[in-house]
DNA sequence: TAATATTTTTAGGTAAGTCTAAAAATTATT
DNA sequence: AATAATTTTTAGACTTACCTAAAAATATTA
């Protein structure tokens, strides 16, 4: 049986939760990300628990099982190819594609994926430094790991970066990041997900998510 | 507020219907091409009669309103220009790629259809030789039509073909269809849509919907 | 550890879009 | 023109994916 859109959101969902923790994830963290309430996620994650895409236990939070990592990992790949055919082939923005990714992963045709793929030289990582699994859902080692999603605590160094606009780049040069100056999260700000960052063991300053996103690390 | 891909179904479904004829569209011909039940079909049309899309009156059947067809041409610019797409750049043949622009065509982004439309050449016509509306919603006047959206009585001459696979030209010359013959359609089979033909006054033959419409005819 | 706060689930409800079965309207046939 | 056949609509029901309000479980704090 065909998956829902709606199923699909949930299983990127909680894909992407369970890529930044270790931990199970909530049914709040879930309700936030996809815009619904607490009570329409128990829902769902009832249905997908049968389905075998998850492992839910009421209460204590859910996993994706490997079927479910497996289709999250498609959904994935559809999206963060699309999004370097949205910038590269059809000239958009990097900031202006990822509401018509939303709806351009859903499509469903493997051949129509694999052709893509082929048609943009079998790329490595979209427009914002992220992975894109292959057909067998194997993320690429990139040797980099966006700022975004670092621990907490661990120092590494800044080898690169996710986009290279002239705004972007000046505001880099402004906050001090330069390549191979060495980054460490202090803290990440649950409200907008700001990033408290000290760099070369200065004091810590303050960056928004949107560049830590873009600002690449190597530990 | 949005419109959802059944109502965009049907809007687009009904066009086609409106393009070869001038009766009001029945709730059968609808529920046939739609793939639902007939109640389900007087459910929708009373619906998108309350939106002003149709002009709908019980048992009358019903008509797109202008601002249903200006809907219905939008969608059917998106499918036309995802066609072209999966033909020219993605390597599809023309026979593969009508379920997956199927869903391509609900992709809701002005901007993204302006710039594939761009990057494709601003293609007048789609892979099986059917017109694309521009954005205005304005179908350009290519000088023929296909063979299956001719009307019924009507003599044309072949001026071309809207596909050029070596098995299509070989059944082409097999039915002596050649480029200048006079055709004139004596029927058309509600069944599978197979068109009885006349080639240049010779007794009528039987050819396929699929050899029709990929046949072009000058008036 | 008892009380309080928070999170999560349950129970019951809604809208969209479909269905079946039966009734009503229209069309065709004798 | 009456009857029969066909088409269309109505009535009532189902599923998906959501919701709100209240109850239950878990976590936090005094």
């Amino acid at each position: 049986m065909a998956i829902s859109f709606a199923e699909e959101n949930y299983l990127k969902i909680i894909f992407r939760l369970s890529e930044s923790t270790k931990e199970d994830i909530s049914t709040n963290a879930i309700a936030e990300l996809t815009q619904n309430k607490a009570a329409s996620v128990t829902d769902m994650l009832r249905k997908m628990s049968e389905k075998g895409w998850v492992n839910y236990q009421k209460y204590q939070g859910v996993r994706l099982s490997s079927l479910g990592e497996k289709l999250a990992l498609d959904i994935v790949r559809k999206h963060r190819l699309w999004e370097v055919f949205l910038v590269k082939k059809m000239g958009f923005n990097w900031d202006e594609v990822h509401e018509i990714a939303e709806q351009l992963e859903h499509i469903e045709s493997e051949e129509l994926i694999d052709k893509l793929d082929a048609f943009l030289d079998y790329p490595r990582s979209d427009p914002h430094g992220d992975p894109i699994p292959n057909k067998d859902g194997i993320l690429p080692q990139l040797g980099y790991v966006s700022l975004a999603n670092m621990p907490i605590g661990k120092a590494g160094n800044l080898v690169g970066v996710a986009q290279d606009s002239a705004v972007f780049l000046q505001l880099l040069t402004k906050l001090n990041l330069r390549l191979g100056a060495t980054l460490e999260i202090i803290e990440i700000n649950a409200f907008d997900l700001s990033v408290s960052l000290r760099i070369d063991n200065n004091p810590p300053v303050l960056i928004s998510h949107e560049v830590a996103k873009n600002v690449l690390v190597k530990r």
